[in-house]
DNA sequence: ACTTGTTTCAAACGTAGGTTTGTTTTAGAT
DNA sequence: ATCTAAAACAAACCTACGTTTGAAACAAGT
C-alpha cells in the first residue's frame, strides 16, 4: 500500500508515538492505525509489542558505538591526547547521526535508556550492558582521563549526572522547545537539537572537570 | 486495623510502589494489596488513581519550596550575597527535608517531575507552573545572579540540564545504587541520598559557572 | 436501644489492552 | 494455470485494569 513494507511503517509510526507518548502509554492499536496496516502485524512481524521495541532499541544502539568508535578512531592520533570538549563533541555528534536517519530518534533512544534504568526493568538492563558495555568502554576511558582525578565510585556518579541531562533533555526536547518558545522568541526548528546538543558540552565538560569535595579529606 | 488510619496506609504503600515502579506501572490492586486495605478504598478515599496521585503530590512540593524559601530567608542577610555552591547546598537541603518524612519521597517528587514534562501532560505541568513557579523564582533569580552571565535561552537549558541530572539520578537511585555496589565496594546505606546529593553541588556549580560557547561570538 | 452517617468489604462491571485464530489475498515458482 | 508460502485481514479471545455497586460492619449521638 504504502511505499514502504509493513514493517518499516510500523517501526516508523512506533517511533514516532513512542517518543511523544513513551513505551507503556502507547498502544498496538495506535501504531498500527497510524501505520495503516493490521491490527495483528505487529506480532507477526516483530512476534509482540515488546520485540517491536528490541527490534527498534537494535536499530539506534548499534550503530550510536560503530560512530562513536569510528569517530574514536579517526580523530586520535596514536599519541594525541583529545580534550573533554572535543570527546563530547565527538558523542553528540554520534547522536545526531543516529537521528539523521530519523526525527524522532533521539527521544526513542534516550527513552530506552531511562527504561533500562527502572527498577522493574533487569532484563532489558542487563541486555544492554552485556552487548554494549564494552563498546563504550573505550570512549568511557578517554573520558575519565581527561576528567579530575577522582575516586571510582565518583566518576560512576558523575558519569550519570551527565547521563540524567542528555536523557532528561531528549526524551523531553518537544516539551521543552514549546516551554523555551513560549518564554522567549521563537527559533528555526531545523537545528534546534544541534544547538542544544552543542549547548550541553561546556556545561558537561565543566561538570566532569569539578573538583569533588570529597578530595579534600583523602589521598595525601 | 494497622495502627494508622486507612488513606495514609494507601498513601504509604502507593509511594513505595510509585517510587520503585512508576505511576502507570503501578495497579491499585498492587497498591491496596500492599496497603492491606480493600480494593475499593482508594476511589473511596481519593475518588481516583490520578486523585490519588495529585494527592501525593501536593503533599510533597508544598513543604519543599517552604524549606527553600525559609532557608533563603533565614540563611541570607539583607545584603549578603550566597554563593552558588550555598545556594545549591540549600536545595538539597529542601529535598532532604522531604525526604526525611518518608524515605521513598525524593523518588516519587522526581518521578512526579518527569511525567509533568512529558507531551501529554499539559494539564499536570500547567498546574504545577501556575501553583508553584512564583515560589521558585526567588531562588531562581539568586542562582543566576551566581551563574555565569549568559542570555535568558542558554540560562533556561541550564536550568533544564541540572533538574535532568537530579530526576534521572534520584528517580533511578535505587538502580544506580546497586549498579554502584555491584560494581564497587559496599557502602553504608542510611547517609547513601545524602552523600550523592552532595556529590551532586560541586558538579551543578561548574555546569552553571562554565561559560557558554555561544558568547564567543555575540554581545561585543 | 435505635438511628444515622461513615467506613469496609466482596463481588461484579465495563473497557481497553496485547495477543491469537482462521480465512482470504497476494505474489512468485513450477 | 496451478501450487505454495508469505502476508494481510476481520474477528474474536482473554486478561487485567480502574471503577462502581450494594450490602455489611462500625461508631457516635441521642
Amino acid at each position: 500500500m504504502s511505499s514502504k513494507g509493513t514493517p518499516s511503517s510500523i517501526v516508523d509510526a512506533a517511533e514516532a508515538l513512542f517518543a511523544e507518548q513513551g513505551f507503556a502509554e502507547t498502544t498496538v492499536r495506535q501504531i498500527t492505525s497510524r501505520a495503516k496496516v493490521n491490527l495483528a502485524a505487529i506480532n507477526y512481524h516483530f512476534g509482540s509489542k515488546k520485540g517491536l521495541i528490541q527490534a527498534i532499541a537494535e536499530k539506534f544502539i548499534t550503530p550510536l558505538c560503530n560512530e562513536l568508535n569510528s569517530q574514536m578512531d579517526s580523530s586520535l592520533g596514536p599519541d594525541s591526547k583529545p580534550t573533554l570538549d572535543e570527546l563530547l563533541e565527538m558523542l553528540m555528534r554520534a547522536l545526531l547521526i543516529v537521528r539523521s536517519e530519523n526525527r524522532n530518534a533521539l527521544s526513542v533512544f534516550m527513552r530506552l535508556l531511562e527504561l533500562a534504568y527502572m527498577a522493574n526493568q533487569e532484563e532489558l538492563r542487563d541486555f544492554l550492558i552485556g552487548r554494549y558495555k564494552s563498546r563504550l568502554d573505550h570512549f568511557l576511558i578517554y573520558l575519565r582521563q581527561d576528567s579530575a582525578p577522582m575516586e571510582d565510585d565518583e566518576f560512576f556518579w558523575r558519569l550519570h549526572f551527565l547521563l540524567g541531562s542528555m536523557t532528561f533533555t531528549l526524551s523531553n526536547f518537544h516539551t521543552l522547545h514549546s516551554l523555551e518558545k513560549r518564554q522567549f522568541s521563537g527559533e528555526q526548528e531545523g537545528t534546534e537539537v544541534e544547538l542544544i546538543l552543542h549547548r550541553m558540552i561546556p556545561v558537561l565538560s565543566a561538570g566532569l572537570q569539578a573538583r569533588g569535595e570529597k578530595l579534600y579529606f583523602s589521598k595525601i
